[in-house]
DNA sequence: GAAACCCTCAAGCAATTTATAAAGAAAATA
DNA sequence: TATTTTCTTTATAAATTGCTTGAGGGTTTC
């Protein structure tokens, strides 16, 4: 199969090395830069799957970076950010970015943004994707979701939530993060609608198999697959 | 808060005083050398987050410095000249200056280029505040504390003692004074509250690191960190 | 040796978070 | 346009965590 090629434009060569390390180890091709004009050139001439791109960049700062990627391309770019506040994430998010990570981030975090991020451009490669639980087996093309044989009826946001935790089975996914991967929009601290839609998935999950318990919750943080 | 270190290397000393000035009055510490020789041994010795760097030096010129610097070092270095033609700031951002200040110059501008200079480089000084005391090391902004590279999950209260005893570590706190800063109320001469939390923070973290002793009481006063 | 002060544990209460049913709103479909 | 489906919000209850207080005992000071 062939691999998915992703750009890592970031100055700090431990973290570059880093954040390339943890893809390969992912099954990805990477190419890094240093520099925001290294990579811009780099990401002209080659064609990039996708664009890890530090915001605090010498000489020329990620959003103008970014800003110039977009006006060629609409490659997926996730930017790596020190900084964690609302207003920026706006602004990324209006520049083109498709999605933030913080500083200091865990390599859990890095791999499920990096596979949402390709999945939601449709250039994920080893489609159509299964991705097994337990008795679950979830098909990202057809959508469809069985539960020891049996189809389970899922709406679109169940369906999100479902695929995104089996993606990463170990990972705690907090409700901020939760949200803003499966709606695609700032979280406004408010989990009434993750509460419910994940509610709803585990009864369904229940009456596919009443023995089973498949979603687990980390009190005060989240939700992840229950082991 | 720990302010940020800039060292200064000009050789004229009415200029060096100045510019020396201008970053005190906002907020800086400066060090300063008066010859390339000097500055560039200053700054192999100790760490600084920025280098003010005049380019006309004796017997080795700022241009030959910066090459120095930057064999060993990625620091912010803003070049002051007394030139301003394209070929020279061409040849200094080539030799990785990061900006460029020519003479005369005044002191809104150098305060700017400076804080610019930092905000690129991720040294700037309203970064998250970070306390530290033998093992342990506190963030004020993310409410974060670990011992030994270990997490800990501390209250609110908890978290709130232990960084007013980190402010200033040699300080002994009376109870009344902890807990009118800590719970911004009267003091009520009862200390059992008090002492549960004390206990409880000591015990967390004792387990992080089973050899510490952090916090000291002071018989009849209150508590202290322990030295 | 007594009094004052402190430590720690456990229990009860308060605050926060979560679960879920039901209702209303929005979106999709026929 | 009407109906159905999906999503979101509200209301209520339950679960969990944090804080305070009391109890019992230890330590320090005079």
């Amino acid at each position: 199969m062939e691999k998915l090629h992703v750009l890592i434009i970031e100055d700090d060569k431990e973290i570059n090395g880093l954040l390339s390390a943890i893809l390969v180890q992912n099954g990805y091709m990477t190419n890094s830069a240093y520099t925001g004009f290294e990579g811009l050139s780099m990401a002209k001439r080659d064609s990039y799957d996708l664009i890890l791109l530090d915001l605090m960049l010498p000489y020329k700062s990620g959003d103008e970076i970014l800003r110039e990627i977009r006006e060629n391309s609409d490659v997926p770019v996730i930017v790596i950010s020190a900084k964690d506040t609302t207003r920026i994430k706006v602004d990324l998010l209006r520049l083109g970015a498709d999605d933030y990570i913080t500083k200091p981030f865990d390599v859990d975090e890095v791999v499920a943004r990096v596979e949402s991020a390709l999945r939601r451009s449709g250039r994920q490669k080893d489609q159509p994707r299964i991705l097994s639980f337990k008795e679950i087996s979830l098909n990202s093309e057809s959508k469809s979701v069985t539960v020891c044989g049996k189809q389970l009826l899922l709406t679109a946001k169940e369906f999100c939530i479902l695929e995104l935790l089996m993606m990463n089975p170990k990972m705690v996914y907090s409700k901020e993060n939760l949200f803003e991967n499966v709606w695609q929009e700032m979280y406004a601290y408010d989990d009434k609608t993750i509460n419910t839609h994940v509610c709803n998935l585990r009864n369904k999950l229940k009456m596919a198999n009443p023995e089973g318990d498949y979603i687990e919750t980390v009190w005060g943080i989240g939700y992840k697959l229950q082991e």
